[in-house]
DNA sequence: GCTAGATACAACCGTATGGTTGTATAATTG
DNA sequence: CAATTATACAACCATACGGTTGTATCTAGC
């Protein structure tokens, strides 16, 4: 998935899917490459889960896939997690620790 | 960014990173490849802005940085935005729609 | 059914990427 | 300062990746 993003040019096609219902030729034209290699990148959109394909008549429109881009987001959130939990252990180490004797807290 | 997050070695990096006070050689002691594999990966983690390093006597002991891993997912935030907008937009279109005549809605 | 439109897929090419080994530099230890 | 530990970096190799062109499939319209 992450891969799949790692592509300006993917990255961009998803962008456009999101609030357009463009056939994967008008979705070529925005771009310096060949069909073939728009399509391409729809096709690994499409296998990463962060896109759809729907016939609509000759076309095949692309559409975003929210759920991808969820499952993404809920990966990085847990990367979030684990550091905030760790911030977290940290603070109860320094909290849960006992006021030592004075003269080790002076100076 | 995503392409520093799209290989899978990596990704443990920044996870053990991001509650480890790990150095290089002991990070390369988790994966089945050698010392420069992993400084390599590291070094790219750390291009991308995902992790530090900071020399600790004689290793560089490894950390996350939460800034990278925030600005990686308020990209994805971001994609999330235009997708709900768009569902609100659509939404908006079928409120704002006056009910036609009847004769265009029954039927 | 034939032609035109839109997509699919295979073969190929150059370059980026992930991996290796080998050598050099920095910092600790005796 | 010599020896050891930990990291850095360069050169090299195989494969994956982004791009191309060419051919095949599927749908729409006449």
């Amino acid at each position: 998935m992450f891969g799949a993003l790692a592509d300006a040019t993917r990255r961009d096609i998803v962008r456009r899917a999101i609030d357009g219902e463009q056939g994967i030729l008008e979705l070529a034209g925005h771009y310096p490459m060949s069909f073939a290699a728009v399509q391409k990148h729809v096709a690994i959109l499409e296998r990463a889960g962060l896109v759809t394909k729907e016939r609509i008549g000759r076309r095949k429109v692309v559409r975003a896939n929210l759920e991808g881009v969820l499952m993404v987001r809920r990966l990085l959130d847990r990367y979030e997690e684990l550091w905030r939990s760790r911030i977290g252990r940290m603070a109860d180490l320094l909290a849960d620790d006992a006021p030592p004797a004075q003269k080790e807290i002076d100076r």
